[in-house]
DNA sequence: CAATAAAAAGGTGAAAACACCCTTTTTACC
DNA sequence: GGTAAAAAGGGTGTTTTCACCTTTTTATTG
């Protein structure tokens, strides 16, 4: 092991669409030693932009719901194409299955935009040195799923079983759209997106429109 | 007028629950000139707790969803009892409801989230100095329901305000039950049902049943 | 290449949602 | 008690949503 391992000091990346947070972050990850802030983005696809070999980053604090390119995506993408850069997982709530979802997604830790400085500075070492971060939060919800997760219906499972284009169309499922609306934005005609939303019924185990809005909301398919 | 006026620091006082957040705009505040954070509260009730004569601030940052006692309750509690004290808004969103209802509430401004840090600096100084600040987003956002808002005093008021059937209304708006249906629950003709249901259409602004989950939902009138 | 599976697209009809305009009942207040 | 306002109830027609069933296109693979 580098001996002088301890006084390495660590780039980090911040991607969230909040620039207020963002910035405000970036002050606070200044004020903690061993640690720099290599560059920000607003979003995924802005992140993946500014990327280049010099300024690539140890760690990236990485917001979950963003514009363009969310933090799945942005994470999976990392995976693909980065694997050496770890993710820690930035979100508002303590969601199981966004937290579920990130971990998947390759995440090596996940905290809550309202957790203590302190735990952020552990979060950073932790995933430094150990390569994880897997608080009590994290820790507790999981256990939680996995007591309900081999019962009946496993959510879990039908949620990672959505596609991308199903994701896409979840979300504008999501606004005062019609279907018709929503075939054209898709490209799609009307009858595939007919199939989608029945597809989507049976999998999602709800009856109308209005199911698929509060099962997309309460798993943190989108934002609000 | 004090010569020294422009030397002076200005305190302020951080009232969000998200720390993170919190912390970070503690740090970003330390590397303006001229302002110092004079203590942090997590919520409301916490801020009137913390207040003392020695820490009272010129300025107070606040949130305006919190828990226990929010950003409206507390700046009015701020107007009663410390005027002198001004208040700008934080808020996640653009809503113009939640912008008129802090106005009201004796706020001076009202900032983003994810507004640049420029702004926000602009901001704490345009209030310091000239007691306000109302930002192009503000302005717009006021302009555009002004001619809904001298039709009649309370109807802003009146849009916020939902009743208690309203609610009710509401929270079985987001299950899958049709209108019917909620109409047998609330034991009211369907047509009544129609009836709330094209009043909050145009109270909360939205067109579709879509429109008022979402709504429901963002302003915690429904649980997930 | 042919078999097969999956995705996309189509038709039709019924139910639900939405829009508009109107009447009756209840409530509150002078 | 009279009156105005709010809440509740009503009729009708259009659009959207949903259900069910069929066909075409695209991709996969043995």
């Amino acid at each position: 092991m580098n001996p002088n391992h301890t006084n390495m000091t660590s780039k980090i990346a911040l991607v969230d669409d909040h620039v207020l947070l963002r910035k405000g972050l970036c002050s606070l990850i200044q004020t903690f030693e061993d640690y720099e802030v290599s560059f920000e983005a607003s979003n995924g696809k802005e992140f993946i932009n500014k990327l280049t070999p010099q300024n690539c980053p140890d760690l990236v604090l990485m917001d979950i719901n963003m514009p363009e390119m969310d933090g799945y995506e942005t994470s999976l993408w990392l995976k693909d194409n980065c694997p050496q850069v770890k993710v820690l997982a930035l979100s508002m709530y303590d969601n199981e299955n966004a937290i579920i979802r990130m971990f998947k997604a390759g995440a090596k830790g996940y905290v809550l935009k309202d957790c203590d400085p302190l735990e952020l500075r552990d979060a950073l070492h932790s995933i430094v040195f150990k390569g994880f971060y897997y608080s009590e939060m994290v820790t507790g919800r999981l256990i939680n799923s996995i007591n309900t997760l081999d019962r009946e219906d496993n959510h879990v499972k039908d949620l990672i079983k959505l596609n991308e284009r199903e994701i896409t169309f979840l979300k504008l499922v999501c606004s005062e759209l019609t279907y018709k609306e929503i075939s054209d934005k898709m490209f799609l005609s009307p009858r595939t997106i007919d199939g989608y939303r029945d597809s989507l019924f049976e999998k999602l185990n709800v009856k109308t429109r209005v199911g698929l809005v509060m099962y997309a909301i309460k798993y943190g398919i989108v934002g609000l």
